[in-house]
DNA sequence: TTGTTGACTCTGA
DNA sequence: CTCAGAGCCAACA
């Protein structure tokens, strides 16, 4: 169990990750907005989740739609495959068609399942 | 405790 | 289209 507030906020995080369903992506901020932190905290999230994980990170892209430069370098790559495999499509400039195949959040129910209050939005 | 960094976003040029 | 600056806040040195 979370041991802290931010352990809490991690796990809201994958959580919600958790609910994106296969060729559909959502961005870091409409992430942040859900659970209640800033663009650059579910950033950090997603650069934290381990390997091996079943949180689909891949699914989360800039607000743009474009794959997010990392630090190291590799990794945009992976994460652009793994999208084309669930039928996604890139243009020329490497972004994804957000207007088509951004994920329209998780729904009242698994809100209310999960601990959210309706007059957080 | 202070300072820097980063898988972000928005605005403006 | 691209680029720069400001605001953002948890992690880390």
């Amino acid at each position: 169990m979370a041991a802290t507030q931010t352990e809490a906020l991690y796990e809201r995080i994958y959580a919600l990750v958790r609910e994106i369903p296969p060729g559909r992506v959502a961005t870091y901020g409409q992430i942040a907005r859900i659970v209640g932190c800033t663009a650059r905290v579910s950033g950090y999230a997603m650069a934290a989740v381990p390997g091996g994980s079943d949180v689909p990170w891949h699914r989360v892209i800039n607000s743009q739609g474009k794959i997010s430069p990392r630090k190291g370098g590799g990794g945009e790559a992976r994460q652009k495959r793994l999208l084309r495999e669930e039928g996604l499509r890139f243009d020329r400039q490497g972004r994804v068609k957000l207007a088509d195949v951004q994920w329209d959040g998780p729904g009242w129910a698994w809100l209310a399942q999960n601990g959210y209050e309706p007059d957080m939005f």
